[in-house]
DNA sequence: TATCCTTTGAAGTGA
DNA sequence: TCACTTCAAAGGATA
């Protein structure tokens, strides 16, 4: 059932126009790189797509954001105020039909000084979802096990999204109308796809806000390291995870 | 109810 | 420095 939505999304693609260069034959794609020393699809392995912010206004790559942040430089105030404005309905000069006013991840909480709204940032999830509303007796926990649960009970501060991430959020939607699925599994492939066929402009716009969520949110959770959240999820084990993707080169190749 | 699947990108880890 | 791992989102499928 699983195989047959996944072949089912595959016919979609091919119908789907590939990245330049693909897709001639009908045939699966290579694997799709998936490590981060890898340059995006299409870009040059020595001029990333970021260059496209290097001229006539420089703006750091996000590497250069993440060896800044590696390096504990002092934090500058960022400039957001452009990000604001985005977040106010206008893309600036980004010319998007996405109302990013209502962009859920970009829209902010009160922890934003001077910022009017109570909804707290979609960063900030509590760690099982749901509130605890039953008291306990705390007379009966050791010392231990009531740190535990407060180190449990602290609100979990999500990653922020990346901008293919951001982009998966947008899309989604205009997916499932088009192709009538909705399994996610599916859907992010053909998102996927779609991602890989987008200029460089086009993405370039994602990563760009990619780049101004990851400065709010330093800005927001400065002590915040994407380490906090490292285990919290339960993942398959590495060797089942290891045999499927060598499965995926299997297939692919 | 928890985890998997599936994607890309950022960031963490260990050698 | 490099390769590998984890987690961000999403929701149906599955155990």
């Amino acid at each position: 059932m699983y195989k047959e939505t996944v072949y089912s999304a595959f016919n979609l693609l091919m119908h789907y126009p590939p990245p330049s260069g693909a897709g001639q034959h009908p045939q699966p794609q290579p694997p799709l790189h998936n490590k981060a020393s890898q340059p995006p699809h299409g870009i040059p392995q020595l001029s990333p797509l970021y260059e496209h912010f290097s001229s006539p206004h420089p703006t750091p790559a996000p590497a250069d954001i993440s060896q800044k942040q590696g390096a504990h430089r002092p934090l500058q105030t960022p400039d957001l105020s452009g990000f604001y404005s985005l977040t106010s309905g206008s893309m600036g000069q980004l010319p998007h039909t996405v109302s990013w006013f209502t962009h859920p991840s970009l829209m902010l909480g009160s922890s934003v000084p001077g910022h009017p709204a109570a909804i707290p940032h979609p960063a900030i999830v509590p760690p099982s979802g749901k509130q605890e509303l039953q008291p306990y007796d705390r007379s009966l926990k050791t010392q231990a096990e009531s740190k535990a649960e407060k180190e449990a009970k602290k609100p979990t501060i999500k990653k922020p999204l990346n901008a293919f991430m951001l982009y998966m959020k947008e899309m989604r939607a205009k997916v499932i109308a088009e192709c009538t699925l909705k399994e996610s599994a599916a859907i992010n492939q053909i998102l996927g796809r779609r991602w890989h066929a987008l200029s460089r402009e086009e993405q370039a716009k994602y990563y760009e806000l990619a780049r101004k969520e990851r400065q709010l949110h330093m800005q927001l959770y400065p002590g915040w390291s994407a380490r906090d959240n490292y285990g919290k999820k339960k993942r398959r084990s590495r060797e089942k995870h290891q045999e499927s993707t060598t499965d995926n080169s299997l297939h692919y190749s």
